[in-house]
DNA sequence: CCACTTATGCTCATATTGAGCACAACTAGA
DNA sequence: TCTAGTTGTGCTCAATATGAGCATAAGTGG
């Protein structure tokens, strides 16, 4: 790190990791951020005062690193004291002009972002992590009392938005994605498409983001009630991988990861729900997962459930290994309300 | 590319590209290979004259490239002439020592591979790029005819494998593994495991590569019956690849990319199954693509078939933006034969 | 004992899937 | 022209899977 940037005949290139890493605590989604300025680059421009939070953030050092994975651990273990279970890849971008902590001369931010899915534990590290309550980035996609209110006003504003887009350009097709994105006329709500959705509202104008990118401060009080931003683009790549272990709820059972090794099935109900946004029938869901192979009763119970007590389960890992590990959810749009 | 590698203090970290180009011709999958030397990094060790096919790879340039994306569709139409169409990211690795060209003096490289799907078509770059048939590099995962011969033997040699492995370290669970990768005992075949099988048979020392890698040359039978090896990781890449699609193929529309504007519905199975290396049952799935609404009569008939002609169809790219696109595959083992 | 909560078993109507039969519509050759 | 062979296409039927809800079990705090 030290001898780095000393070559200005030639831009450096540098690579940094980004993580994605959720938990879910009391039937919410939780995100681990730092401060914006431990995802600093560590030299260089120092510009980004931002009272944002960003995600754990840290450089690739091509000398000392055997493997961008074990790099990202030890990142996210120094900097927070958490050590990451599952943990897979994400994305790898390389935009010009995406990363402001590019210099103007010419320097260039590769990053890799990875995505990391645990239970919440104590922070730890050396820099001021926290736990953020995921829906405060995204109160859009929580739908689990029904179409928020405020999906409502988006739409609303969306079309506006695409009236005008069609003026200009007509043909744009803008109307159809939104369509898509927000599931109306015939398409329906997916809420897999978590960064289609943030992509969308970017472009229309309508998250912080999109203004504090152009040094503009934040007027419209529906853009103010469109969640938290994030520094940099972090925002967006939280929406990745929200997004990604949606869809793969879908058809792998990463699901246990977020809970206990013995856990009732309402808990890895309550945990599915919180990360999908969606809510689920109760019995079926159970029969599900029962019929799943994926658990196997542990014997005990569990009593401190406010009713009847619950069953304890445990998650067969051996079956991560056998057949097409099934997942334990469809992921079904909620019933009109 | 000129002043690059000048700087000998600080060691350079090269970032490359890699692509599985897959196109399905004739029934067969075919992969868009360049001569070994095409893809050197364009600087320093030219020591690896093998006589393996590599993958299409190009060097991204920090100043010049504005996102990867473009500079994978740049390089690739540079290298072969050809445009891709539809392009997605695989994976990225910067594991060290993975690729050969990463000099001693601790330079390093880091990939970005990306998938691409489209149709065959003649090549017209500066190498020497050529369409190579996929199952030449990967014999055991075509299934189409039912379980390969060779499936048996390399289930045999494995299982002797694991007995060697389980007496030096017992419990390593590595007959589990084989039974998951290659579907025995309670275990199914599931297609989409492609690098996992590639990944086993490589630490079973089974593929050529496990050999080449160690400068020792090939003497097993079995071995050279295992597929041609390719240039540096690229067998590994392109099984991630390869991989990717499969999965794919169950949720999302992909196989369009494969096959003409119009086509006949046998014409799209057999893109799906030259992919999925399974057989469907053709009336199962000429119900499920007509179902889906992902297809629409054209009016006309090819009369080519070679029996009752058959109606064309054209595939409504709107729906990629309708529902949650349905896919055109469950791709399930083969009836037993 | 009551009101309330959560757990769990079970039913039922409705899709979806896997497998196959049967006939249609063409070609090649006897 | 008739026949055998080929592929296309419609349809049936059983087996599962899914969505929704009713009913009962087994706790809690009064």
């Amino acid at each position: 790190m030290s001898d780095a940037a000393a070559d200005a005949s030639r831009p450096e290139l540098l690579v940094g990791l980004n993580a994605v890493i959720l938990a879910v605590t009391q039937d919410q989604p939780r995100v681990l951020t730092v401060g914006p300025q431990s995802a600093s680059l560590g030299d260089s421009s120092e510009e980004f005062a931002t009272s944002s939070r960003a995600l754990p953030f840290g450089p690739f050092d091509r000398e000392h690193d055997r493997t961008l994975e074990l790099c990202m651990r030890e990142t996210v273990s120094k900097q927070t004291g958490i050590e990451l279970g599952y943990l897979e890849q994400l994305y790898t971008f390389a935009d010009k002009g995406r990363d402001p902590r590019e210099g103007s001369g010419g320097s260039r931010v590769l990053s890799v972002a990875y995505l990391a899915l645990l239970q919440e534990g104590p922070l730890a590290g050396v820099e001021d992590a926290t736990w953020e309550d995921g829906y405060e980035f995204f109160p859009w996609e929580d739908w689990r009392d029904g179409k928020p209110q405020l999906v409502a006003e988006i739409e609303e504003a969306l079309l506006g938005w695409s009236d005008e887009v069609e003026k200009g350009s007509p043909g744009s097709g803008t109307r159809e994605r939104i369509d898509i994105c927000f599931g109306l006329r015939n398409a329906v709500w997916d809420a897999y498409k978590v960064l289609e959705r943030y992509e969308l509202l970017y472009e229309a104008k309508l998250v912080s983001e999109y203004w504090l990118d152009r040094g503009q401060s934040v007027t419209n009080s529906l853009v103010e009630r469109l969640g938290r931003p994030m520094a940099f683009d972090h925002r967006r790549i939280l929406a990745t991988g929200l997004g990604r272990v949606r869809g793969k709820l879908r058809y792998r059972p990463v699901a246990f990861e977020l809970i206990p090794d013995t856990f009732t099935l309402l808990h890895l109900q309550h945990a599915v729900e919180a990360i999908s946004g969606l809510r689920t029938h109760k019995q079926n869901f159970r029969r599900l997962v029962e019929r799943s192979g994926l658990v196997e009763g542990t014997g005990d119970l569990e009593s401190k459930t406010g009713g009847r007590p619950a069953e304890l389960f445990r998650f067969r890992r051996a079956v991560l290994r056998e057949r097409r590990a099934p997942g334990v959810v469809s992921l079904r749009p909620p019933r009109a309300s």
